[in-house]
DNA sequence: CCGCGATACACCCCAACAGGTGAGCACGGG
DNA sequence: CCCGTGCTCACCTGTTGGGGTGTATCGCGG
């Protein structure tokens, strides 16, 4: 029997990356995305919440989530800092954690086993390049990260903003930001969200999932 | 006879607004932008060079202005810096430089002296607000030049360029932007800039006049 | 005539950002 | 097995931006 998964996520191009990468799995996971056009009272088993350019404040988000009677598990996506349960306090009602170091294979197992209520060891195995998934911005060269604090640089956030909701330090945030404007070509914080906006990096915010939600502000 | 006249801005805003101004002086002067639409080969008597958050540098396209076959004289519409010859050589072929500060009246009447090769005396007047015309961002409560200043930190200039494009002082840019960041309820560039582009804030970049010129980089 | 708003500029302070260098660790390919 | 790439972080420096306050002139409207 295979599981019924949802990829909630912004980005659209984020989505279909996931989406793609689990193509293969297709006997062992069902992707329905939580998209416009999904009837509204489709069934999930999980609930797979990408991180890439969430704010983590969002906690809303998540809380919805769990709320959400056509949800069964809520698992967060996230980049698999060792430890997620530090910080101040995650919302509650997630089912698990899983590490986007993780390859294709093993997320699916991952998958499996949460869903068959089996506890799921933190084998986050360190740290490694993403494999698989798509984001926007890989065509010109940038890497997941860098895509993802420009996404959030596009977004009007601060560094110190951005610190809060990837959970890095800011020298760190700062690195990426830098190697970022080296490959898009910028020098300046504006210019980035000028190229940001001109090739995608702001969020679609027209999702079904959020419904229900206040009409974000934006 | 009436005069023919073109008004060059990228901001449909500001070409609509002098247009307006004009309107009651339609005996006059007839305005016809040189927008798409126009047949390409209408003549003008006067093209009306609006500096409204243009680059000074875009030096080419008042040069291109002076090349056209299809336009007459050249005028540059400023803010009235009391000697618009300062500043690193302007150029050349230019017919008059007429102030904003001007009353519509007296702006027609200008026009008119120029065109008939009387000399128009420098009669800039000092300063004062300036009267009629429209621009973008004037129903938010912002002024004229707040709205221009914003319109150039909006196309990600940094507050040197703007100094150049705007022949002020970089304290002067510096207050227009505070004020302006406190009308339009934020406090950093960031967000000004998607607040400018959420309002129009960014030039239409589709003018007939244009063509011919290289597809602006953007 | 006096206040108010707009333009224009000055000086000051401090936080934020840009840019460089270096360094450790994990992984994958030659 | 080393080399390259990506992720992570640190330290340092210089420039830019954000914010406050104050001053001056002009023009409009009460």
């Amino acid at each position: 029997m295979t599981i019924r998964l949802a990829i909630v996520n912004d980005y659209e191009v984020v989505v279909r990356g996931l989406a793609s990468m689990l193509r293969s799995y297709s006997d062992r996971i069902e992707v329905v995305e939580l998209d416009a056009g999904t009837d509204p009272a489709a069934r999930v088993d999980i609930a797979l919440f990408d991180t890439f350019a969430q704010s983590f404040r969002d906690r809303e988000r998540i809380a919805r989530l769990v709320r959400d009677p056509r949800v069964g598990k809520v698992v967060v996506y996230t980049w698999g800092a060792d430890d997620p349960s530090a910080g101040s306090g995650q919302p509650p009602g997630i089912a698990a954690y899983v590490s986007k170091r993780l390859a294709a294979a093993d997320l699916v197992t991952a998958l499996e086993r949460i869903h068959a209520d089996e506890p799921v060891r933190r084998q986050d195995s360190g740290h490694g390049p993403l494999v698989g998934g798509d984001w926007p911005g890989r065509e010109e060269g940038l890497t997941a990260r860098e895509s993802e604090v420009l996404s959030l640089v596009t977004q009007g956030y601060s560094n110190n903003d951005i610190v809060e909701t990837t959970m890095l330090s800011i020298n760190s945030i700062k690195s990426y930001i830098r190697s970022a404007y080296r490959k898009i070509g910028v020098t300046t914080r504006s210019r980035a969200i000028l190229w940001g906006i001109d090739h995608g990096f702001q969020p679609d915010r027209v999702r079904l999932d959020d419904s229900g939600g206040s009409p974000e502000h934006r």
